[in-house]
DNA sequence: AGGCGCACTTTTTTT
DNA sequence: AAGTGCGCCT
């Protein structure tokens, strides 16, 4: 069990858990037990005496934050309280911080906006009359990039504006300047309006989140004692996905806790996010009193694997300085297979899986990853069809659905009656009452002072047919704020026959997903507990039963992105199209863009333990072969690939070469008749 | 004027 | 799956 005091770690792992300096920097490529070393060295500070309450697990995204929690409750000893040890997401430990310190951060009780609710408050700020007197029409998204790009690294809204709107263009540029400059004149005071809207509505974003407990600790020598004596220890995952922000947040606790971090340059993928992978190099330099370790060798794929993957990091015009070893010696090729479209994809796929299922192996033992989650639809209908059992990771969860957000939307009311967002949603959801009317409603009643005055003055309104339930369900909810789960069920039965004419025949396939929700209400004890945890630790794992029990053995489906941490014995990489990798997206904001597309699926490769297959068109192929000069074409990852390197599969020529039974010779080409009658 | 249904397009990635 | 645009209905 215990992997620390077992032969389990090689010495370079070993030395890197049980270091003895102040911070560390583990710098691991794919697959050389950087999950591993980081649950050692958790077990090493655990087994020498310190309180579990004391580590602070921090990582960028929920499931790799679980990964490593779930893999050290396995390995500690059993006298170590293993409820204590949790995995945080940065936003889930700021938020931690905040109701530790209420007085310092009276933030704590805002109802946290997601980004779609984000999207509605950016959009109620501009306004139709604002958005009207503007010369050019401004977006939402547009305002939220800038807004959020400036806020997590740090930089000037002029910086901001550079960077999402004239990204390629040269910086000091006469006319790029002055056009960020008339930019700055449209966007800034609909941030300044976004901004003083969260403080009269009691919101909270995620990247408040982060920048208010940021701030204090900075700006505050006492409190920087205070939470570094809380979380002596912080031991920090997928480390090159750490923004500026984060960087300044972690920053704060140099003085007084330790730090040991562990990240790879080459598999950072989250500069959308703020994050900058050159920045995990100046670690030393940023940390007083560091170090800095290397982990190389992989135990994780065959050496071919790991041939495709290093080929394509020496493409870059960027020295990733990688050369990743396999431990485990030699093995199969990786394949590259030509399909028709993804129709044929899916289906080549899900034969392989069956295949390997029938050979012995588990459904678990295959990984099918692609750009975004979208693109494995076809894949998720095959699997239908074969009843082959999957899980889906990443991409819109089930808590961000229409209808979830529809129920949830009466019990945001019911906690914080100014909350604009949940009242639109919730008005709207009726019938006679759209746009218009809801705001005009919300107009007549959000001055009021409590929820009984707002009803009242609602069923004063002149709607026709007013509907009892309208005011009904929030009554009920209201009954029971500390009853997360009742509260939910009354909403629904509350709710359920407006909702079936809204979503009609999908209606009963929708509903099941509120038995989930149920379970996640039940381990709350308020509504407002309730919200939080919905936020910012959505399920995100859609479970398909396909006749067999939830949790049995299942093929990931996954988006690349939340395939990071994961390994698989056979790994299926969808599209690795012309356009695809990198995207013609990404072509057109540039250099940097494109590099990071190499690093995703330097990721996607890089999850193979055995066998690796690669999936692309045949007829992109074909269009990249008459066509070589475009940019798409130049830049496709797979150019030139070594051929020593792959084994290409044609199915298709693969048929030509098939001995042709003999039909005789039509001497004389000729359409079929035509009935003309 | 405002709501609503229908056809149509368009989808990165995560907290 | 969800947003947008358009025309029809109340």
């Amino acid at each position: 069990m215990s992997l620390y005091n077992k032969t389990e770690l090689n010495e370079y792992q070993r030395d890197a858990a049980s270091f003895e300096g102040k911070h560390l920097l583990v710098l691991a490529g794919a697959g050389t037990g950087k999950t591993k070393t980081i649950v050692a060295r958790a077990e090493h500070l655990l087994n020498a005496g310190v309180n579990p309450k004391k580590l602070a697990i921090l990582s960028f995204t929920r499931k790799s934050a679980k990964e490593i929690a779930d893999r050290l409750k396995v390995s500690v000893s059993p006298n170590v309280n293993k409820s204590a040890i949790t995995g945080k997401t940065f936003h889930s430990w700021c938020n931690e911080i905040m109701h530790y310190y209420p007085d310092q951060f009276p933030h704590h009780s805002y109802t946290p906006l997601d980004e779609d609710d984000r999207e509605s408050a950016v959009a109620l700020v501009i306004g139709k009359n604002f958005r009207d007197s503007m010369e050019e029409k401004v977006k939402k998204e547009t305002i939220i990039a800038i807004y959020s790009y400036a806020v997590n690294t740090l930089c000037s809204l002029s910086d901001a504006i550079y960077h999402i709107r004239f990204y390629s263009s040269d910086r000091n540029d006469p006319e790029i300047v002055k056009r960020i400059e008339a930019d700055k004149i449209l966007f800034a005071p609909v941030i300044k309006k976004y901004i003083d809207y969260k403080k009269e509505r009691k919101y909270i974003d995620y990247d408040d989140m982060l920048n208010v407990v940021a701030s204090a600790l900075a700006g505050s020598e006492e409190l920087r004692k205070h939470v570094s004596d809380r979380y002596a220890y912080i031991l920090v995952d997928e480390m090159q996905d750490t923004n500026p922000l984060q960087y300044k947040l972690l920053n704060s606790f140099v003085e007084y806790s330790k730090l040991f971090c562990v990240g790879d340059d080459a598999q950072s993928i989250y500069s959308f996010r703020g994050a900058d992978f050159k920045t995990i190099h100046g670690f030393t330099e940023i940390f007083p009193n560091s170090e800095k370790r290397k982990l190389e060798l992989n135990y994780r794929s065959t050496q071919e694997i790991l041939d495709l993957s290093n080929w394509l990091l020496e493409q870059s015009p960027l020295a990733y300085d990688k050369k990743l070893i396999a431990h485990r010696g030699t093995g199969e090729k990786p394949n590259v297979i030509h399909v028709a479209d993804d129709w044929e994809e899916a289906d080549l796929i899900t034969d392989d899986i069956l295949k390997t299922t029938a050979e012995g192996s588990k459904f678990s033992d295959s990984l099918v990853v692609g750009r975004s989650i979208w693109s494995l639809s076809k894949v998720e209908g095959a699997c239908l069809t074969k009843k082959i059992p999957y899980l889906k990771y990443g991409g819109t969860s089930l808590m961000q659905s229409a209808h979830v957000r529809d129920v949830v939307s009466a019990m945001r009311i019911a906690t914080n009656i100014y909350d604009e967002i949940a009242w639109i949603r919730y008005l709207q959801l009726w019938e006679g009452i759209g746009e218009v009317f809801a705001s005009r409603i919300i107009n007549e009643i959000i001055s009021l002072d409590s929820l009984e005055k707002m009803i009242a003055q609602l069923e004063r309104s002149n709607i026709k047919n007013l509907k009892a339930e309208i005011s009904g369900t929030l009554k009920k909810v209201k009954e029971l704020l500390n009853n997360p789960a009742e509260a939910m069920m009354a909403a629904l039965s509350q709710m359920e026959e407006t909702l079936y004419g809204k979503y009609k025949d999908e209606w009963m396939h929708r509903m099941n997903d509120f038995d989930v929700l149920k379970e996640v209400a039940m381990t709350t004890t308020s509504i407002t507990e309730f919200i939080t945890e919905y936020v910012l630790d959505p399920k995100v794992e859609t479970t398909i039963k396909q006749g067999r029990e939830i949790n049995t053995d299942a093929v990931i489906l996954s988006t690349i992105h939340s395939a990071k941490g994961l390994e698989a014995n056979f790994v299926h990489v969808i599209n690795v199209n012309p356009n695809g990798y990198p995207s013609s997206r990404s072509i057109k904001q540039g250099e940097d863009a494109v590099e990071e597309e190499r690093r995703c699926l330097y990721v996607a490769l890089t999850r193979a333990k055995d066998r690796l297959n690669l999936y692309r068109f045949t007829r992109s192929i074909q269009v990249q072969q008459s066509d070589g000069t475009d940019e798409a074409s130049k830049l496709y990852f797979l150019n030139n690939i070594p051929p020593e390197l792959v084994n290409i599969q044609v199915p298709g020529v693969l048929d030509k070469d098939k001995p042709k039974p003999n039909l005789g010779v039509q001497t004389e080409a000729d359409f079929p008749d035509f009935d003309f009658g």
